[in-house]
DNA sequence: AAAAACAATTTCAAGCTTAAAACGTTTTGC
DNA sequence: GCAAAACGTTTTAAGCTTGAAATTGTTTTT
């Protein structure tokens, strides 16, 4: 075996790993993660309070803006379609939880806010939902946490950069 | 302030910690993860290949297994629920990506597997989506991706005992 | 002030997802 | 051998999700 051959084929497993299979494997394994909890979270709101978790997460958002919130700020924060909210939206207000009025000086702007009940329902659902997660996490240290948290940050940007770069 | 005061005040931040804030936090980020490459990858799969991620993903786990795949493991693999695979393989059929076929030893049994069109198309698409999660990925060093992957792990684990747990 | 551009939301069609019930099929216990 | 339990899959009803087109309302241009 010359030098070369032997150069070549270490340039080539460090210089071009095309198959991408360790990013691969990482973005399964935060996949397996997300799905696993974010399942569990599904089941114990449905079986615990009859709701689902983007009722949920509606409401969270609601909770955390005081006077409450446009749709589109709704949409965005949600990260889902705007089409999504209407209906979601529709329902929450039937049972109760939200209501919504028309911005008079932009008579196109829906505004929505948590009712009375919608947030106490929410409170009570949040304490629990706090106390799953948890629970989920209790097998990280507080340095796994930490770590991970800003590992997190790290691919968050990373993405975030992608995308700017795609568009 | 006397002293008993002041170390229950300490012993309160330090054994009870009951908003469970760093955890939820944590989660947050996680799924704006996910949900940011997701939705970047179904975008990029309808618009370059007109096609869905489930159905990628169900072509994925054929490609792994050669000679077929129960649907029941499909499901499992997939971390979906039975009745979705039902309808998911339905389309993939008509689409001519995939095949399916009853155990003639046990005619609950089906079995699904790709067709030579369907292994065609996925290695196409999976050379691209290989590409594009590099892509969203390539912000971490080595170094990061380990540290993520090892402690995406340690979360991985914690959940699953977790569960086992509540159970 | 028309006309055009822009904005916020809704509607629509298609597909995904779930839990629960139903349907055949196979295995188990007697 | 046969009833009952277990199993793998499909069906069903309800809700979630999306992108694109349509609707309605506002602002900018001309």
């Amino acid at each position: 075996m010359s030098t070369e051959e032997w150069i070549d084929g270490e340039t080539k497993v460090l210089e071009a790993p095309e198959d991408h299979g360790d990013e691969l494997r990482l973005w399964l394994r935060l996949l397996t993660c997300s799905a696993l909890i974010e399942s569990e979270i599904r089941r114990r709101l449905r079986e615990e309070f009859d709701f689902t978790l983007p009722r949920f997460d509606l409401l969270a958002q609601l909770d955390k803006a005081d006077g409450g919130m446009v749709l589109g700020e709704v949409s965005k924060r949600m990260m889902v379609s705007a089409g999504n909210i209407t209906a979601l939206v529709e329902r929450l207000v039937d049972s109760g939880h939200v209501k919504r009025t028309t911005l008079s000086t932009d008579r196109r702007v829906q505004i929505i806010s948590l009712t009375p009940f919608g947030r106490t329902a929410f409170r009570k659902m949040a304490a629990k939902h706090g106390a799953w997660i948890g629970s989920l996490f209790a097998g990280l240290s507080d340095k796994d946490r930490s770590l991970l948290m800003r590992e997190l940050g790290k691919l968050k940007k990373s993405a975030r950069d992608a995308l700017r770069g795609a568009s």
